[in-house]
DNA sequence: CCATTTATAGTCAGTACGACTATAAAAAGG
DNA sequence: CCTTTTTATAGTCGTACTGACTATAAATGG
């Protein structure tokens, strides 16, 4: 290691003969199903950790950012066919020597939001993609599993799936990052349930819906005066995602005297 | 690239043959000086964007995490003796390819704050530390400069700046995180200028006073009624940071009809 | 001594929020 | 059909927090 002068055409310029390090995505992809928080996770096939549950995650290409590796592993462990409308957000590297005792990884990791899939995407079972098993592939199949009994994951997983959790739990706070858990159009009840299924915690519905409705721009009342009727009770107004992006002022969850992270 | 199996001994692994990236740590340094936001800048030495003001940083090494690496570059640059009670936080990996034109370089960045820099460090002629030039070495000179009159800096580090000062600007609202950047002892009226150099507005004194001595544990009165003459009018009393991480409810900057980020 | 500067104390009204009650409209079960 | 259950929606009340503001205290510089 250390600094060559390397002559490239006609300049010359000086370059870093570094450790070579690999570069991966790491993917906490989210989503509620029946009003619990799920998580994408894929099973090992090969050592180390075989048999055992991991994000899905895969190498960065030549020409590739972090960002476009991760929607493409989105789009490849997901099988959805269109995955640039999702929330895909950066929550940290981690960078740790002997994170993997293969080799030294270095791996951006990524939170993705998803509303409750399609119906498509069955219990688990079947894969929820073709995750072609090059020879040495990690993905075995991939299964949504309620967050709760996630773990234990491979590698340093479960730490990363827990700084998603907090920085979505977070988020929900001060933006109106909720919607990105719903479908394009959605009750106030389920908005309230992705807040409830995030946190952890009830929520008194009245004061959720004044909140909600109070702050310009956070949802539209979809003007068919359409109504859904999921189950029991009375029908719901539908509402659409707003235009804005932050909640001013926030929308913090209750009873936290303690600090987050 | 590709997978590839390697027998290491006794077990046998695949590997994959990755593309080498460079993997770097990139430091936005913030300080208060004269009530001024400013942030260290290292002069380029060397091709591409020589001559021009870049945010220090360097390789990882084999056996360094992010975290150590950006510690050690840290106190490389500023000089310092002991940086390890310094606030330092990973802010978020740029991976564009193309950032670096001499190769594929993966950067994690960082924000770092710190008090208002001893006297040793005056104002910029001598450099802050002695990046030893090695062959090839980027770091000519260091120098503290006014955050408003940084840019244009070499590479992405105008996104990166602007990232860091965001962040920061952001946790001021909701975390304890000013009195990263007032020394141990600290009035309330220096404490305030630190949100006011941050977030460029003013801010009700009256008001302020309030809500710090309302939080628990944000600022602890100094017992022995110490005060400090730092010039006119009535001398103030003196606080330390509180154990407390987080504010709730949160300080919000005033007047943010838009939105962040 | 006086003007200026900074620190500190306090008032007052509007907003937001937690806790709570009440009513409406559907389904489910006898 | 009627009652119970479930969910949605409307509204009330008191407290806490905040923004705007006034007033007083204690230092420095002429």
């Amino acid at each position: 290691m250390g600094w060559v002068r390397v002559s490239d055409g006609d300049q010359v310029y000086d370059k870093y003969a570094y450790e070579p390090f690999a570069v991966t995505v790491d993917l906490a992809v989210l989503t509620l199903r029946a009003g619990a928080l799920h998580v994408l996770l894929v099973e090992r096939g090969q050592e180390p950790y075989a048999g055992q549950w991991a994000l899905p995650g895969g190498f960065l290409r030549p020409d590739e950012s972090a960002e476009t590796a991760a929607r493409r592993e989105l789009a490849e462990e997901t099988g959805l066919s269109d995955v640039s409308g999702l929330h895909l957000e950066q929550l940290r590297t981690y960078s740790e020597p002997g994170r993997d005792p293969r080799m030294r990884v270095v791996s951006v990791a990524f939170a993705a939001l998803l509303p409750d899939p399609p119906p498509d995407f069955v219990h688990g079972d079947p894969p929820l993609a073709s995750p072609e098993p090059q020879g040495g592939s990690d993905a075995a199949q991939a299964r949504w599993t309620p967050y709760d009994s996630a773990r234990p994951l491979a590698f340093d997983h479960d730490r990363i799936l827990a700084d998603a959790h907090e920085r979505v739990g977070s988020e929900l706070e001060y933006t109106c990052l909720a919607t990105a858990f719903c479908p394009p159009e959605f009750t106030l009840g389920e908005l309230q349930r992705v807040y409830e299924a995030v946190w952890g915690t009830a929520l008194d519905r009245p004061n959720f819906r004044r909140k909600v409705l109070a702050t310009p721009g956070f949802v539209e009342a979809v003007p068919g005066a359409a109504r859904l009727t999921g189950g029991r009770g009375k029908p719901a107004a539908l509402y659409r995602a707003g235009p804005a992006t932050t909640l001013q002022p926030p929308l913090l969850r209750p009873s936290r005297e303690g600090r987050p992270t």
